[in-house]
DNA sequence: TCCGCCGAAATTATAGATAATATTGGAATC
DNA sequence: GATTCCAATATTATCTATAATTTCGGCGGA
């Protein structure tokens, strides 16, 4: 059993709405109403509701009372913003888990450089980077902290997806590669400096990608 | 009117659960059973599970499925995280407000501090020290960075309120002096260096005050 | 005396129904 | 022809009721 049994139905609904969000299927300022989601889910509209509240919280919906929930918007300021805190928080989770750090980890996390590096399409790239940053992340052994990267991952993914719809272009991630020799040397702060340079390029602009009025996204 | 018209029954549910929280009113672990407390409002439970789940999004409460919603635990290592993600965030926020600080707003940030110092309890103390951090981070205008720092003051406060029950002594605030110090000379590198220290003192024992096991909060 | 089992009570989670509010389209007026 | 007002419609926010799950007490057996 793997589909059936999500805990409940709220967290379902959310779970499902994030990546519907995230992934662009449902565009930024897109009414949410509740009874025509509570129709597609089978369900009342209470779990609806509950689930819009997380979404709510997560910064990937907007409610205001009375009028409805509707998709968040961005702003290339909102980019930016997301950026910096992506890159105050992981460089503290990386200082914190660099002790923790065992040769097993590491090797994980350069396969998923390298997975990512062969990525055909966004998606693919998407969850291979998102999975080397949890890899050297998570022994910092800090939930809240941890959680709080996890959102602003997804908000990421959104931006990231929204900008390459279909044109994807191998690039090989020379960042991740210096992260990963800095750390194998011990070196945590060197590691935590291209760390933090290399999230902050989300929102930049594209170097020579300069079609339309596209930004770029990595990280 | 004040206090009738509050946008929604569970925005209005929320605040004040939180607010009991924070100070300590409501004790770590107790069951927030909906079905009271939806009797104590006057309200169905529905808004009540909505208002849960905003709690449990600022981390005030955990969720359980099926077994109910208790006030959150928090261990002298959650303390230490929130500090050290205050510190992070807050000298993010700090570095893009700097440029926008007028001599006004850094006046009303010493009155701020005055009055802290001039406090006779935690409850006025916690207040005027939230006035001078919000003051100057504001400016920033990064409305998310300024909302997540809002939710790790909440939790700083409620350690705060946790420790120092009654027994408030007053003591200047040299720290706050000093990052008013360096930013009215326009050093705000100096000016976050302080900050960070500042914050990140939130979870460290106390100095003298070595009472039973409590550890010392400001921040 | 202690352990596990069963049943009643309490509580959560969901469904269906109702009241209040916002939106939309059209008609009357300027 | 444009604008404002009003009614019909759609949608949200809430309440009441029902089903499912958990917890807690006592009871019997080892």
């Amino acid at each position: 059993m793997a589909a059936t049994n999500e805990d409940t139905i709220a967290t379902r609904i959310c779970r499902i709405l994030a990546e519907r969000i995230v992934t662009g299927e449902l565009e930024p300022g897109t009414k949410l109403r509740q009874d025509h989601i509570a129709e597609e889910f089978g369900t009342s509209h209470v779990p609806v509701r509950e689930a819009f509240r997380r979404l709510e919280a997560q910064g990937l919906a907007v409610s205001e009372p009375r009028r409805g929930v509707r998709v968040a918007t961005f702003s290339l300021e909102a980019v930016r913003e997301v950026a910096e805190m992506r890159a105050a928080l992981e460089v503290l989770a990386l200082r914190h888990a660099a002790p923790h750090l065992t040769p097993s980890i590491l090797d994980q996390a350069e396969e998923a450089t390298v997975e990512a590096d062969r990525a055909r399409d966004v998606r693919s790239w998407e969850e291979a980077n998102r999975r080397f940053h949890r890899l050297l992340l998570t022994p910092c052994g800090m939930p809240r902290l941890l959680a709080a990267i996890d959102d602003l991952h997804a908000v990421s993914a959104r931006f990231l997806f929204a900008t390459w719809r279909s044109d994807w272009e191998v690039r090989p991630d020379h960042d991740h590669r210096a992260i990963l020799a800095f750390l194998r040397q011990g070196r945590t702060e060197n590691a935590a400096a291209v760390l933090e340079r290399h999230v902050q390029r989300i929102g930049q602009k594209p170097a020579k990608n300069a079609s339309g009025g596209a930004f770029a996204i990595v990280g």
